[in-house]
DNA sequence: CTTGACTCTCCCGCCGGGGGAGACTGGAGG
DNA sequence: CCTCCAGTCTCCCCCGGCGGGAGAGTCAAG
């Protein structure tokens, strides 16, 4: 009845949405104008519709998609449309947990001074040992818990053995483990020289790297030793370890220490 | 020397970025590959890229843009990295409380139970009254100012009177302001019936809504009230009131109450 | 030589519009 | 009636950071 029509440059005004933005709404099929001149193709709103389209600025302000906006505006049952928004809030949250997460780690990787990429390579003597050790088959889906139960296993006979631990635990990779292949690993405990029965480690030149977080993000700590180890014209001449310099029982995983060595050929300007 | 050279699979899988990331960093220039065979276009990575590639993996895992990577990456500066990044953090910061904003907001929506489109529209009569008033000339960039020293003055002008405010103020809208035009209100405390000295607002048959929130968000219901009255066939016959239902001294932005009155022609089935 | 697993380039899609080109049109004034 | 200007139209490219897939070429093992 009442033929007060808007055009598009007025109700955008009116509703505080861009002019595009109402165009593309109208082809989504989110808010089609009271009527579309055939001729010229020009858009004609209602001040009614004006309602419709605070309720869809709303939605977008809370970043609802289109296209569930649409599905939303289309029913009335006001329970269903509740559960839609809390679905929504669902997400935001989650999104909201995500933004939480990369802020704190941000925050860790300024912390640290910002040592992306290279946490300092460094070279040096590791002496021999008398270790007790176990050497395992695994591969790194099992390593975890194969880890933690060799070790029990070591301190156990370490104790019927009558000696006791005098250094970090580490473990020795016999193989590569790149990529879901299986392999051996040596599990290492160094007791007091000289204990019989027990294996001699001997020592080595090493690059060494100290990587601090969990344990599954200690990949790049190895590209970085190795590529150190190539760029700097060494050779690697043994399987690397990684020794655990602080207890995981004790300490959380992102302040877990650990080192990775690996024997290079002695030479070279080792500072 | 050492021409351990890696296809892309494998350093995919070695450096956990896709080979579809690692195509594009090498076309955005921020990972390029240690060869490239000119024949096949076969990318061929090198060990010691990985530790750049695990830079660029954490970055992105904070979501710094590609281009700030390649800078970022670009310097050797320790301090100039830390600004960098810090700079970045407070975009994050300011991302997250945009995300905490808008689950705010989406949860006022939903306890309001997602009446997000019919605040619900009354029809009601409007007794008349005696009103202390002011009649000023404003346009939407000064009104806040205006109003809150008109108050000021009436309220003043009631108390040398000898009278008191019996009921919340209110405001007359005798033109349009609906694009940054100018035009004429009128601010009116309700006094005691007869007060000598002051004008009589007649009464009327008005379509009214209540607007919950700051004051800047009431342009929806104004169309909303509009829009119901031309849907329902009714004819307004006068300007709009504006009825300030609690104090923003003592309430919240959020909390704030405002009703608009619409007046209309009597008739149809006023509920 | 064949096979199968990799890899290449190129193009489209996403999401919600923003920016701009080039062509029309509605309403007001003369 | 014409003119003028602001408003409007459609169409196309752009943003970020890849993912998906087509169609073709390549490497290593049997």
């Amino acid at each position: 009845m009442a033929d007060d029509l808007i055009p598009i440059g007025r109700f955008s005004r009116m509703s505080r949405l861009s002019i595009k933005a109402l165009r593309f709404y109208d082809a989504q099929g989110l808010l089609a104008p009271a009527r579309v001149d055939p001729a010229s193709g020009y858009r004609w709103y209602r001040r009614s519709q004006a309602a419709r389209a605070e309720a869809i600025r709303v939605l977008r302000a809370v970043d609802l998609p289109i296209g569930e906006i649409r599905d939303l505006l289309g029913d009335d049952d006001p329970e269903l449309i509740g559960k839609r928004l809390s679905a929504h809030r669902e997400r935001l949250r989650a999104r909201l947990a995500e933004q939480e997460r990369m802020l704190r780690f941000l925050e860790r990787l300024i912390d640290r001074g910002g040592n992306l990429m290279s946490p300092e390579v460094t070279v040096k003597e590791v002496p021999p040992a008398t270790v007790a050790s176990v050497t395992l088959r695994v591969s790194l889906v099992t390593i975890g818990e194969a880890v933690q139960r060799g070790f029990g296993t070591i301190i156990g006979a370490i104790g019927t053995a009558g000696a006791h631990p005098i250094a970090a635990p580490f473990l020795v990779y016999h193989d590569v483990l790149d990529e879901g292949a299986e392999g051996e690993v040596e599990l290492c405990i160094p007791v007091p020289a000289g204990t019989p029965g027990f294996r001699e480690m001997p020592g080595a030149t090493v690059a060494s790297i100290v990587h601090r977080g969990p344990y599954d993000e200690i990949a790049p700590a190895y590209h970085v030793v190795t590529g150190w180890i190539e760029e700097n014209g060494r050779k690697p001449c043994g399987p690397p370890r990684e020794i655990y310099l602080n207890d995981p029982q004790t300490v959380a995983p992102d302040e877990l220490l650990t080192e990775v060595q690996f024997p290079i050929e002695p030479g070279g300007d080792d500072r």
